[in-house]
RNA sequence: GGGCUCGUAGUCUAGUGGUUAUGACGCUUCCCUUACAAGGAAGAGAGCGGUGGUUCGAAUCCGCCCGAGCCCA
């Protein structure tokens, strides 16, 4: 929509005028595009100092469809921290970045075009990722535009170009020469299906049905004499004594019977404990494996004896280098059974399992099958395969040696909300692995490293040679630093995606080798460290855990101020939207159906790091809302215009030199509500700004000044300076969250050319500090006037002849005798009516000195208050045998009047309504 | 199984020890009052998931139970 654009004659696309209705339909695409045309985002073009201006680092999406919800959401929130920085801070760099290197997008890749992977070249397939990831990608940037997000557009980058692919690499050099990485052949987490190894945080767990078998090995030999009389509880088979006797396990896993390697006691079994240290012959391949003890063991699950194969699941691993068991491959990176596998060679482990099975049967080996359910570990999200378990060499970074500074970065952090830091602890504290980060992968970025063909020393890219791919390059030295050998072999795995992912602060700030200088530092350090992080609360533990380990580990800084976590948008049952479960609401539905600032307003509505649902009658609020700030505006505009003796509303237009009691006092709230909601604003507490920011303009502003306003035909200098000031107060604090209105009515009313709201000031409290009294007092008595009318089912504009308020309303006599209709109104300071008694009904304590002071005895006060138990003596209150002093009680009066005209009487406010004449 | 959250009117939400619990949507009644009927005014509607404690006092703190979600095994 915005990137493709015509781009014919902008100017006339933004001329606004306050005529007519609000039409967001035609409004909002206006200004989304002049936004992107005119570069209204773009950093550093103001004279802002770059130090203090605000800065987010926003974690780059894999794009494998269009926008969702959680997009939505979360580059919604991003930019109310955004357009409220951008005023308050002078300007706020807010980039934008995709990730493309990841299997994600070769899987996307795969799909899209129906091919695999292994069909093409590296880099014919490559270029079919960046081909189908392009498409993706603008037409995610159109969405996100139409959006309105206040990007900087200019400052945008992908994962996979050369400048990322350069900082990537130089990440991995810097690393590997602090030390922090290292090259290791040790059991990996694999995906059989895309042929990688994959790291912990990329499994995910699924339930599967399955089916649970029964398998008899045959005892080789006993460890010890077995007890005389072994009896194993709730179990079907016999113990085992002598050899040739059946040992029982159970497995989900035939196939791996090739791999298998030791059989497993529990330490506490004592029925089986003469087994540890014999051997058993495995049915069908008939090698024989020691028996250990070991308390890994699941007394519970299964027959009490299970067998370890190389391997079947994480706690193989930890018995293989535990006790040092041999090492049998049965399963190959393809899924596909190896010679070890005998007869079954080159079947895939699915069917070798079914052919396993039978023979077991034939054998009679197989004692029993039962379908289950059970927890498979898959590689995560698009891929679903499950993993398996491979020795391979891959490259690690260290971390767990290093845990300690990681929580400490974490702790240095502001998190919002806080509670999240605890998922970033606990997630460092339960580390167990260090971070594998080699893919047997094509499309990512490449090792920038190669290796000696004949000692195999490592030889690493010089940093100014970067970006370079080992396939295709040659290392910069003709021989072996190590041996002197002159052939070498170029390192053929790629980064893993959050290699890349977790370095997007330092891409911001444009980290990387000074070739001048020959060392390592930003282009801008001002903008580093980076302000603000958002991130889904999902996420947590590992997206932003890897930014701040390679951050900290690189320049030794904290990388970001502080960390903004963002809930889910639900379905309106308030259950996860998912596709299976076919509750998807696309954003693009929910953009046709509803203006964008209503979207905003809905969006801004729930405390930081809440889920909340999506309901369609939340979004009315924010289109009524828009409405209401439009038509307010109209109002304004005429009034302030008129008062001027039709000379133009002026934003900058100077102070009158006397302000009437009514203008001082909304001006005086005013600054009350820019303090209260820049303070909101600050701790990212948007629910709580659009809460008060909401009912300042709707309850005080339009329904009480501006009614008053309309009726007032004095005092016009004053009346147009507070109308004009607040108005425009009010559009730069509803900014950030209604940005198309805002800027509509602010190009209508107070733009002198092209300046956008959003690249105003934000405003500061003026220091207007009139008593607030009288004039919440004067409210009181138009809320009072109006139900009075209401009961009596008066027109809200009928005449009153006279009211007699009892109460000091100074300076507001007229505009509430004006706005009510009321044609001769008194107040009395500080008088009671006359011909009116008083009457005390109640007693109320001020608990919150009463309660810590009495104690105990509170409730026997209270009940002597009940049967009128007391005495009231000038200041003091006698009861229960204690003396309240006056700041601790409060004296309920009701009062009975039988003079002309009628009581009115609240809370606030008495006074007598004189109907008749 | 462990950890962290959450449970307030029909719906969404505010409220982290002080006693007639906030606001909005929806609902009822009245009103087209010189911006706005997508408006205005007046109302009804919850005793805060259940339960047991602590306290003079609990939606707020503690225990247990029920329900939901996320993270980690």
């Amino acid at each position: 929509m915005s990137t493709q654009r015509e781009t014919d004659d902008t100017d006339g696309e933004t001329d606004s005028d306050l005529s007519g209705g609000y039409d967001p339909e035609a409004v909002e695409p206006k200004w989304r595009d002049h936004w992107v045309d005119a570069q209204t985002y773009r950093f550093g073009d103001g004279d802002a100092d770059p130090d203090t201006a605000y800065t987010i680092d926003t974690p780059p999406p894999t794009v494998s469809g269009s926008l969702h919800m959680g997009h939505l959401y979360g580059h919604t929130l991003q930019d109310f921290a955004a357009r409220f920085h951008r005023m308050y801070d002078g300007d706020a760099l807010f980039p934008f970045g995709y990730d493309d290197n990841g299997i994600a997008s070769e899987l996307l890749t795969e799909q899209e075009l129906g091919i695999h992977h292994s069909d093409y070249s590296r880099r014919e397939f490559q270029e079919k990722c960046r081909e189908v990831c392009v498409d993706y990608e603008e037409s995610f940037t159109e969405e996100l535009q139409s959006l309105g997000v206040s990007v900087d557009w200019s400052r945008t980058y992908k994962t996979i170009e050369p400048r990322v692919q350069r900082t990537s690499q130089l990440s991995f050099i810097d690393l590997y020469e602090k030390g922090r990485e290292y090259r290791e052949r040790a059991p990996t987490i694999w995906c059989p299906d895309c042929e990688t190894a994959i790291s912990q945080v990329e499994m995910e767990e699924e339930k599967r049905d399955s089916e649970f078998v029964d398998i008899a090995f045959t005892l080789a030999e006993t460890g010890s004499e077995p007890p005389a009389n072994p009896q194993r509880d709730e179990s079907e088979y016999a113990v085992p004594t002598a050899p040739g006797d059946e040992v029982v396990i159970s497995t989900t896993r035939p196939e791996l019977l090739p791999a298998c390697v030791a059989m497993f006691v529990h330490p506490d079994d004592d029925a089986n404990q003469h087994l540890v240290g014999g051997t058993c012959e495995v049915p069908l391949f008939g090698h024989e494996v020691p028996i250990y003890a070991d308390d890994r063991v699941e007394a519970d699950t299964g027959t009490g004896i299970v067998m370890c194969c190389t391997f079947g699941d994480q706690t193989d691993i930890e018995w293989y280098q535990a006790h040092d068991l041999d090492l049998r491959v049965a399963i190959d990176e393809s899924a596909t059974m190896t010679e070890l596998a005998g007869n079954y060679e080159g079947l895939s482990t699915k069917a070798a399992r079914a052919a396993i099975k039978v023979d077991l049967d034939d054998e009679g080996a197989l004692l029993a099958r039962d379908p289950i359910e059970h927890v498979v570990q898959v590689h995560e999200r698009s891929c679903d395969a499950a993993v398996e378990y491979l020795v391979t060499e891959q490259w690690y970074i260290e971390m767990l040696d290093h845990t300690e500074e990681y929580l400490e970065a974490g702790r240095e952090m502001e998190w919002y909300p806080e509670k999240m830091f605890s998922r970033y602890e606990h997630w460092i504290e339960g580390l167990e692995w260090d971070w594998c980060i080699s893919r047997q992968r094509d499309s990512g970025i490449p090792f920038p490293v190669w290796y000696c063909a004949d000692c195999n020393e490592e030889i690493l890219a010089e940093p100014e040679r970067l970006p370079v791919d080992p396939i295709a390059d040659e290392p910069s030295v003709d021989a072996c630093p190590a041996c002197g050998h002159d052939g070498f072999e170029p390192e053929e795995d790629v980064f893993d995606t959050w290699a890349t992912s977790s370095l997007t602060p330092l891409i911001n700030a444009g980290w990387g080798y000074d070739e001048e200088t020959g060392e390592i530092g930003f282009d801008e350090p001002d903008l580093y460290p980076i302000d603000l992080r958002p991130q889904g609360h999902d996420i947590v533990s590992f997206w932003l855990f890897h930014t701040v380990v390679k951050c900290v580990e690189h320049t030794g800084e904290v990388p970001f101020e502080g960390v903004l976590i963002n809930g889910w948008v639900l379905d309106k049952n308030r259950e996860k939207m998912s596709s299976s479960r076919g509750n998807v609401v696309s954003p693009s539905t929910v953009m046709d159906e509803y203006p964008t600032d209503a979207i905003r307003y809905w969006a801004s509505g729930y405390a930081v790091g809440d889920d909340f649902p999506y309901k369609t009658n939340e979004l009315r609020q924010g289109e009524k809302l828009i409405q209401k700030l439009w038509n307010a505006s109209k109002l304004v505009d005429d009034l302030a215009s008129e008062g001027l003796d039709g000379a133009p509303p002026e934003p900058s237009g100077a102070e009158p030199p006397a302000l009437e009691p009514v203008d001082e006092w909304l001006l005086s709230k005013l600054d009350d509500v820019v303090e209260t909601v820049t303070n909101h604003f600050r701790g990212h507490e948007y629910a709580k700004a659009r809460t008060e920011l909401r009912g300042f303009f709707w309850d005080t502003f339009c329904d009480n000044y501006l009614e008053l306003a309309k009726q007032r035909d004095g005092a016009a200098e004053s009346t147009a300076y507070t109308l004009r000031t607040v108005h425009e107060t009010v559009l730069r604090l509803f900014a950030p969250i209604l940005p198309f209105v805002t800027e509509e009515v602010w190009a209508a009313a107070y733009a002198d050319g092209t300046e956008s709201v959003h690249r105003q000031s934000w405003p500061e409290p003026q220091g207007y500090d009139a008593p607030l009294a009288p004039g919440e007092r004067a409210m009181a008595v138009v809320s009072a006037l109006r139900s009075f009318k209401s009961d009596r089912g008066l027109a809200l504009n009928a005449d009153v002849p006279a009211v007699d308020v009892y109460g000091d309303l100074t300076g507001f006599e007229d505009a509430v005798a004006s706005v009510m209709h009321v044609e001769d109104l008194t107040a009395y300071p500080d008088a009671t009516a006359p011909e009116a008694t008083a009457e005390i009904v109640d007693i109320d304590l001020d608990y919150a000195t009463v309660g810590p002071k009495y104690g105990g005895a509170v409730g026997d006060i209270e009940a002597a208050i009940a049967n009128e138990e007391y005495e009231l003596d000038d200041n003091t209150l006698h009861a229960a045998g204690e003396t309240l002093t006056a700041d601790e009680f409060e004296i309920v009066e009701e009062h009975s009047y039988d003079g002309d005209g009628e009581l009115v009487e609240t809370s606030e406010v008495v006074m007598v309504v004189h109907l008749d004449e």
